[in-house]
DNA sequence: GACCCGATGCTGGCCGGACCAGTATCCCTT
DNA sequence: AAGGGATACTGGTCCGGCCAGCATCGGGTC
C-alpha cells in the first residue's frame, strides 16, 4: 500500500476552502453576501480570531471584501484581473523575471491582442479604440504635456485593444505586465529632453495601429502592435536586451524603423 | 486644491506593506528570517493577532511561510509560478474567462514558448524536452495506461519547452493555464475509450514537435505546438468555441489534420 | 568517549473575552 | 412627512492564556 504525505490543514484554512469552493461551485456568487463574523464563528465553531485569519486571506486574494458596520456582512466579490498583477510585478521584482523578460512577454500578449482585435473588429470596440486615440493626439497637440497622464492614456488606448481582442486572459495579463513595465518607463518619459517628439510618435503609432485593426489587416496590426511597444522602450534597454528581443519583434525591421 | 480620497489603512495591512516593500527593494530575499511573532509585535508595537494576520495574507501570497517550533522564525520564499495559478483558476471557474479563451490563450503561450526554445535550442534544454519525450513514448507501449500518469508526463513535456523558451512569464503562464486546462480535460481522458490511439498520436505529436525545435525551425515548432494543444482538446469543445479558435490555430490545416 | 534521551524554552495555532469606532436602522420627535 | 438621535449591530484591535510541536542542551547510560 502506499502512503500519502499527511497534508497540515489549519482550522482557518479549513475555512478558506470551504468559501473557495462555494465560489467555485457557483453556490456563491458574485455580490451574494456571507454571514458576520460572530455568525461564522458559530457555524465553523471555531473562535473569531480564526474566522478573521480566514476573511483576511479570502480578502487578500480578492475573493471577498468587508466593511464595518455593514450588518448584511461581507461580500462575494467578482473576478478582477487586478489579482493577477501582484503576482506579477513580484516576479519582476524579486527576479523571478528580467525587464526582458518582462518586455519580450508583453509583446507576445499585446501583439497576439491587435490580431485578435483586427480579426473581429466589432464596431463597439473599433470605438473604444478611436476614442483613446483621439485622447492621445488631443494630448500630444497640448501646449504642456502632463507625462503621467499621457502614459495613463496610452495605457487606456492598450487596454481598448486588448478588450477588443476579446479574450479576458490577454486582458488581464495584458494589463498587469503592462502595469509593470510603466512603473520602469515612467520615470524615462519625465526626464526626456525632446518630450513633444516622443509623444507625437506615440500618438501616430497608435492611430496607425488602430487603422490596421479596423481594416482587418491582422498581421499588419499585429506586427504595428509589437514594433510600437517595443521602441517606446527601447531607449531603456541594455544591447544584451535588445539582442534578446529582436528575434522576436522582427516587427521592426520590417516596417522600416 | 485637489483632495484624495482617503484610504483606511488597517494595521494589519501597514504591517503586510512594510514586508513586501522590504521584498521588494531587495532588503528582504528568498530564505531570509523574519522574527518570531512575538518579536514583530513588539517591533510593530500591535497585538499578537494583528501581526498573525499579516502573516497570514503574506503566506497567502506565497511570501514568507512558517512552521511552528522553528525558532529562526518565519521563512521568506522565492517567487514560485503556482501563485499565478490560483487567480487564473479563479477566472475559470467564476466566469472570469471562458474554456475558449482559457484554450486560445494556452495556444498564444505555449505557441510562443515552443518558437522561443527552437530559436535557442540550448543543448541542455534539448535533453531535458528528449527525456520527457522518451517518457511519454514509454508510457505509450505500456501495456496498461494510467491516465494520470500520461497527462502529469504530458504536462512534464510542455513544461520542459517553456523552461527551454528562456522567459519565465511564459513559463509561470503556461503552467498555470496548464493546469487549469487539465482539469478540464483531465477526465475526457479516463473515459476515452479507444485510449491507447489517443496516446499514441500524442507522444508522436510530442516527438514531432520535439524535432522541430531541435533543427530550429521557429515557425514549424510554433504551428507544431499550436496544432497539436487544439487537437488534444478538440473533441471537447462545442461548435462555437471551435468557431473562436480556428482563426487563431491556422496552424491545423498546415500540418493536413 | 560516544550515544541516547528527557527537560526546557522556544515556536506558531487557537481560544475566549473585551473594548472601540464606525454604520444602518428604526423609532421618536418636530 | 421629514428630521434627528438612540440603538444594535458591524468589523478592527487588543489582551492574556493554553496547547502541541520542534531544538537544543545537559545529564545520564553503555
Amino acid at each position: 500500500m502506499d502512503f500519502t504525505p499527511v497534508r497540515r490543514v489549519n482550522a482557518y484554512e479549513q475555512i478558506v476552502e470551504q468559501i473557495e469552493q462555494g465560489v467555485a461551485t457557483g453556490e456563491l456568487r458574485a455580490g451574494d453576501r456571507l454571514p458576520g463574523e460572530r455568525r461564522l464563528m458559530e457555524t465553523f465553531s471555531v473562535s473569531r480570531a480564526t474566522v478573521r485569519e480566514a476573511m483576511r486571506v479570502l480578502h487578500a486574494t480578492g475573493l471577498v471584501d468587508s466593511r464595518p458596520g455593514d450588518p448584511r456582512g461581507p461580500v462575494v466579490l467578482p473576478f478582477s484581473p487586478e489579482v493577477l498583477e501582484g503576482p506579477l510585478l513580484r516576479m519582476t521584482r524579486q527576479e523571478g523575471a528580467s525587464r526582458a523578460e518582462l518586455l519580450q512577454f508583453r509583446l507576445v500578449v499585446d501583439g497576439q491582442a491587435a490580431l485578435l482585435a483586427a480579426i473581429h473588429h466589432r464596431e463597439a470596440d473599433l470605438d473604444q479604440i478611436d476614442a483613446a486615440v483621439r485622447g492621445l493626439a488631443e494630448l500630444a497637440d497640448a501646449e504642456e504635456i502632463d507625462p503621467a497622464e499621457f502614459g495613463t492614456r496610452l495605457q487606456g488606448f492598450h487596454e481598448a485593444i486588448r478588450r477588443a481582442s476579446g479574450n479576458r486572459l490577454l486582458e488581464a495579463c495584458g494589463s498587469a505586465v503592462g502595469g509593470a513595465l510603466t512603473e520602469l518607463a515612467q520615470r524615462r518619459l519625465e526626464t526626456e529632453v525632446n518630450r513633444g517628439l516622443r509623444v507625437h510618435r506615440s500618438a501616430d503609432d497608435a492611430a496607425a495601429l488602430a487603422e490596421r485593426i479596423r481594416t482587418g489587416d491582422t498581421a499588419g496590426a499585429q506586427l504595428a502592435a509589437t514594433s510600437n511597444i517595443y521602441r517606446y522602450y527601447r531607449d531603456i534597454l541594455t544591447d544584451d536586451e535588445r539582442a534578446a528581443l529582436e528575434p522576436m519583434s522582427g516587427a521592426v525591421s520590417d516596417l522600416g524603423l
